[in-house]
DNA sequence: GCCAACGTTGGC
DNA sequence: GCCAACGTTGGC
């Protein structure tokens, strides 16, 4: 079982889309090293903490699963998306994705300056500076830690 | 293969 | 809206 940290923009897609949606295609991961944790390194039931970017407050808000084994991103296909991507084949699908499932809303959102904050949490990629990785693997005490916060049992 | 220019992310 | 960080692109 690994841990991991998955960035949305509420405005976007916010924790309260996927508790109404029940499990959705993280689509229009761009990044190589985004691409490559869910193609590569994710096992379904792995367990993500949501978090909200360009948000106020930026932070945790809840837990998501790891749903399946990764597929082609449909959207890298879809001229009408702002996720075209022109230079992928479809016999070689440059981008594939994964679905998450809601697994649970924080009673107490966690927010980024507490989560820098925080001793237990320290080197915890997030609260780095300059990360921008919408995927980050996460320690297993450190995600615990973040749910303790959150007010949320695993 | 270097690296300058450019685009994007995302906190503030 | 600003801008630091940093990934990508493309000329050479």
């Amino acid at each position: 079982m690994r841990y991991w940290l998955i960035k949305s923009e509420p405005d976007a897609f916010s924790i309260d889309d996927l508790q109404r949606v029940k499990r959705e295609p993280w689509t229009g991961v761009r990044n190589y090293q985004a691409r490559n944790s869910m193609r590569d390194d994710m096992q379904p039931g792995d367990l993500a903490i949501f978090y909200h970017s360009n948000a106020t407050p930026p932070g945790s808000v809840g837990v998501a699963r790891v749903a399946g084994e990764a597929y082609p991103d449909p959207t890298q296909f879809d001229e009408k998306s702002d996720y075209y991507d022109p230079k992928s084949n479809p016999d070689a699908p440059r981008w594939l994705l994964r679905d998450f499932e809601f697994v649970a809303k924080f009673p107490t959102p966690v927010s980024l300056t507490e989560m820098k904050e925080d001793p237990a949490l320290e080197g915890m990629v997030v609260t780095l500076k300059g990360t921008r990785l919408s995927i980050t693997p996460v320690e297993a005490k450190h995600f615990k830690h973040v749910c303790k916060l959150g007010g949320w049992k695993p």
